[in-house]
DNA sequence: CCTTGAACCTCACGCGACGTGAGGTTGTAC
DNA sequence: GTACAACCTCACGTCGCGTGAGGTTCAAGG
């Protein structure tokens, strides 16, 4: 007598598969053992470790148990197409999580470069990179990692450390009812300027952008202290910067 | 008055997410709305709503509902240590996505190059594929891909065609009772030798993944009809290859 | 005041591929 | 006879909602 067919825990065994795993093929009609012995125990004829075997290659290739029942069902199916399709949603699955890891290395690389990590900057930070991803082309967003990479984590730390000094500078000028055309004011908005052109490098698809986002998100600004007066008053400021004096 | 509460379906509207989306997200108790009308109604408050664009943020970023219930609960959580875990889970995610493009499109390829595409042939394919990628390490893999690729789909069409034709030949000299060392055998086994380098390219770590693969699965050599006698056979054609006549 | 239709409410089942017990039977070795 | 492993059949839990069913409330028009 040959002893070629196995029960249910020798072969989950071999195939390391869970029995209940094969309960369920069982349940689902998708692998039936062929024969029972008296007592109702699987046993599993080698052509049912020929069809498990089928079954486990297109369960490799990412098809559910429904789509393998019905591939190994057909004979007549198009072994190509099936495949074509299979792989169009594996690329796009492929390209999603490409994608996620994108954001979670920037946020990774953020988090580091900036110390001080309470929870509302964490929060903060993720929106802010939501707001990115909203606003500017992947081309764009290429562009401006390039140039985070350039600047190195810290010179980018220096001019976030920058940034709140300067908008509160400028807000007590504008408190004291300072003349945009003053002095100090020219001082502060030409260095003003000369930080957004270190974030846009000049490029103005990615200025447009930056103006687009404020306008539709003003809270993203107002959160950095940067509220509408504020942003105004430094309009004037720039357009004395670009008027003679 | 401000008319800033809002009603689910507005909620739902504004953010895209579904009304039942939201209806879970308060019985699982990740965002219950601060507030009821008399009659039941949920009315979500500006700081429900800014808790939810915290949950989205964290939910784009991977995270499961219990996730961002447990970060959003703490005050004290690290954000970096967080996203590092997830980026790490990412990462594996992505390389798995990876293989998997790239397994259907090898065998989309395959299936391209060679016509007869009946199901038992798909099967074959795939289970040939899972062989490959069992016994043969990543680098000699590429090294097979690479080869391929130079050899054209033509050349691997012929080849393959040969196959069965060389295998029927040397099992007819076989079972005719042919001296291992007589001049057709010599002839087959020469050729043999060709189609087998052909496919190792010589790589002596390629000819013992493949050996190995023999030997632990005689089944795969055993269904192209290279049943252990004939090898044993042609082993011994080989060994008079090498022998002086 | 009444009606209509939209928007809201609360159950409660369904999916996919099993995991994880509970509680009972069978097979095998001593 | 008695352990103990291996088997059996329910049947509920998972995760993030979708999708009804069946009922109530709201806002506007007649």
């Amino acid at each position: 007598m040959q002893h070629t067919e196995l029960k249910v825990g020798e072969l989950a065994r071999r195939t390391g598969l869970s029995i209940r795993a094969l309960h369920h093929y069982d349940e689902i009609g998708l692998l039936k053992p062929s024969a029972h012995t008296a007592s109702g125990h699987r046993l599993y004829t080698a052509a049912d470790i020929a069809r498990l075997s089928h079954i486990l290659s297109l369960k490799q290739l990412g098809f559910s148990l429904e789509e393998i029942s019905e591939t190994l069902g057909r004979a007549d199916f198009s072994a190509l197409r099936v495949v074509e399709l299979r792989l169009q949603r594996a690329r796009e699955q492929l390209a999603e999580q490409r994608q996620l890891c994108d954001r979670l290395d920037s946020l990774a690389r953020q988090l580091r470069a900036a110390e001080p990590v309470s929870a509302d900057d964490f929060l903060q930070t993720i929106e802010a990179m939501t707001m990115f991803e909203k606003y500017y082309t992947p081309e764009q967003l290429k562009e401006l990692e390039a140039r985070r990479q350039a600047m190195g984590d810290e010179n980018i730390k220096q001019v976030e450390a920058e940034w709140p000094r300067l908008i509160a500078s400028m807000r007590e000028q504008m408190e004291q009812g300072a003349d945009p055309a003053s002095e100090p004011v020219r001082a502060l908005a030409t260095r003003w300027r000369e930080l957004v052109r270190a974030f846009t490098g000049g490029n103005p698809g990615i200025e447009k952008s930056l103006q687009t986002l404020h306008q539709q998100e003003p809270q993203v600004a107002q959160r950095q202290g940067r509220d509408p007066k504020l942003m105004e008053y430094v309009g004037r400021a720039m357009a004395c910067l670009d008027a003679p004096k």
